[in-house]
DNA sequence: TACTTTTATACAAGTACTTACCCTAAAGTG
DNA sequence: CACTTTAGGGTAAGTACTTGTATAAAAGTA
């Protein structure tokens, strides 16, 4: 998982920040560009590996795993494992996790505008999208 | 303000996916750690370049300048130079970035109901945050 | 037996991000 | 003249992120 050396001043400063800026807090937990997106997939229920694959097919398995780890790990999502082969994996967002829900819709309408205003969006491109 | 390499198939997904997902627009345009964090501190009026250095310390010079012309690049925020010695600059939201609010209020919000559970944090800690 | 499926892991290589350190302009002040 | 102030630019080095490719286990199916 590819541990961060928290040696520097500036490392430690960054984690000592989110004291003034609770935004800094946020961004440790879900910065990043992947963290967002599988969180997004999430919200509207539990997915298994293959689906989240499928869903975000921008993504490598190698990103996928990396981000779904540490989002276990930060207790954002849970994973559970059905003991069967072929493995049956799913992973399911926590209490926390959900929390973040009005930030990620935030987002999503931002985007709604955002891309209204952009005469090389079609509202076909619009619709559909989870919640 | 290195150029990223859009070559790669991969990286052509990355913008063809928000027609999936909005969520992948707003990470194009405020991904990565330190964008969220600029625009929470411009919420409250536009700052001097000086001003958003000491307001968020553990940033360096050169992130902050970098990110500030890719925010401005984005449209998101506008930068404006008085011809004065020494330099007089100020970084304004634009409407566009001033939109980002509900966003990064639920930011701060998350944040804080995280840290209330979180044993470690004081109530002190929660004061004063601006909006 | 060979092949498929699902959920990964390992390693090497490339790309991007971040830091550290040093430098500039131009007016004002001692 | 020497020194300060503000808003950066330049370069090199280190760190983290991302990709590509190869590999695995174990049951079921052809």
């Amino acid at each position: 998982m590819t541990a961060i050396k928290e040696s520097s001043t500036r490392q430690e400063n960054k984690h000592l920040a989110f004291k003034e800026c609770p935004v800094t807090y946020v961004m440790d937990k879900i910065g990043g560009h992947w963290k967002p997106i599988i969180l997004f997939h999430l919200l509207s229920g539990s997915k298994r590996y293959s689906e989240l694959k499928k869903t975000i097919p921008a993504i490598t398995e190698k990103m996928l795993i990396q981000h779904l780890k540490q989002l276990e790990a930060d207790k954002l999502l849970t994973r559970e494992a059905r003991p069967v082969v072929p493995p049956y994996v799913t992973y399911t967002l926590t209490p926390s996790g959900m929390g973040l829900k009005p930030v990620l819709l935030a987002m999503a309408v931002w985007a709604m505008q955002e891309r209204m205003d952009d005469p090389k969006i079609t509202h076909k491109d619009l619709a559909g999208f989870p919640g």
